[in-house]
DNA sequence: AAACAAATTTAGACTTGTCTAAATACCGTG
DNA sequence: CACGGTATTTAGACAAGTCTAAATTTGTTT
């Protein structure tokens, strides 16, 4: 079983590996982790003597097979937490991470599988970050901005760029929220802004402003 | 800001000094937390230096003021977290416990408010337990066991004693939860069986053995 | 009051993770 | 290819909390 920093570690070097996996620097992960580079060093040696991690002095490091589990299993937890603490409890979105960086180290298997139930097993957390199943995959569905899209198309809201109080007690009182409809009706060339049909009921009109912080996926 | 470690001696102490708060023993704090004597004893050092408890040397601890109100802030996490577990994510009472050890050190106040309010500010845990509000003050209101109750009286189901898994799905079977009303309509000596009204609508038949591990208090 | 057992404290060591300061390796430029 | 600067690692120290083993205190019993 890992301690908390361990995750911590894990994941920044996730996240700084990126989709190409490529080794990370030592400074790289002490600069994600507000740390020194020294403590880095120690560290990532611990993590390759428990092989969690691939790591060649002066070269970087990278997830080995069972880090990378831990790691997408971290982010699971964290993002099942966002949709809980956004959902369920509220808050605003840009309110959600500081929490979930620490609700995502509560250690129970059971625990994550009844809140996925609970929460109706979303695909997608608040910021439109794909959702990691039980055994680590995702599916990243291709993430449009709104005003992307052409007249005609219909999309799924799984996001937003800019996540000010403002602009979500606005997405609220639309009754817009994550997983909500949007099907484009019209665009205006004038202002940039989109008429929209929102939940397959109401008609709305979006600033160009508006549809750009709006992330969707198409549907189907 | 507390440890997650001073936050579960602090609760310790609480829990052993008991309502006429007496003087706590090394001994007991160290098997409350599965800890040694030494350990703690370095510990309640340390917690006195923060002015968290009173300490005598061979004398015992005790809380102070301060001490006091962050194990009851710890406390009511834990609780809200517990009915949480019961109320939401359908646990079963009996497998609570240990996450909320986990979830009571998350630290975000506006967290515990939403959640309480998510909850409907329950005032007990499922074990019928008070909950501190957010000064620390709880009422405990008196709790009996169903079968102490006489022909006539109405009461409020707020806990369980056996929270065996059997007995909670048997539970949840019959719509009884916490908070549930439960009137005695009638009691047959020959075999100390009730015959009660669930939630003011439904009669049933309580055997002792169900009657006992139901803690209830009574209603006005 | 002396002696003993139990409870408690002290001393010294260990682990995890961190830091600063110093040493070393790497790499692009001239 | 040597130089200098940046990145990285090493060395040594520190804080929190824990442990074992030894020393001390307490309180009970005679």
């Amino acid at each position: 079983m890992q301690t908390s920093t361990t995750e911590d570690y894990l994941k920044a070097i996730f996240k700084l590996s990126g989709p190409s996996k490529e080794g990370v620097s030592t400074n790289a992960i002490a600069e994600e982790l507000s740390t020194k580079a020294s403590s880095v060093s120690d560290m990532v040696k611990k993590l390759a003597d428990k092989g969690l991690v691939n790591y060649i002095k002066y070269q970087g490091t990278t997830l080995s097979k069972e880090g990378e589990q831990i790691a997408l299993h971290v982010i699971r937890k964290h993002r099942l937490w966002e949709v809980f603490l956004v959902e369920k409890l509220k808050f605003g979105w840009d309110e959600i991470h500081e929490i979930a960086e620490q609700l995502e180290h509560i250690k129970s298997a059971k625990l994550i599988d009844k809140l996925d139930e609970h929460l109706g097993y979303p695909k997608n957390d608040p910021h439109g970050d794909p959702i990691p199943n039980k055994k680590g995959e995702f599916h990243t569905l291709k993430k449009y901005k709104l005003n992307d899209l052409s007249i005609g198309e219909k999309s799924i809201l799984i996001g937003v760029s800019e996540d000010s109080k403002d602009f979500l007690r606005y997405l609220d009182s639309i009754d817009l929220k994550l997983g909500s409809s949007i099907e484009i009706l019209d665009f205006f060339q004038f202002d940039k802004s989109l008429k929209v049909l929102v939940n397959q009921k109401t008609e709305r009109t979006f600033s160009e402003l508006v549809a750009k912080n709006l992330n969707v996926s198409k549907e189907k």
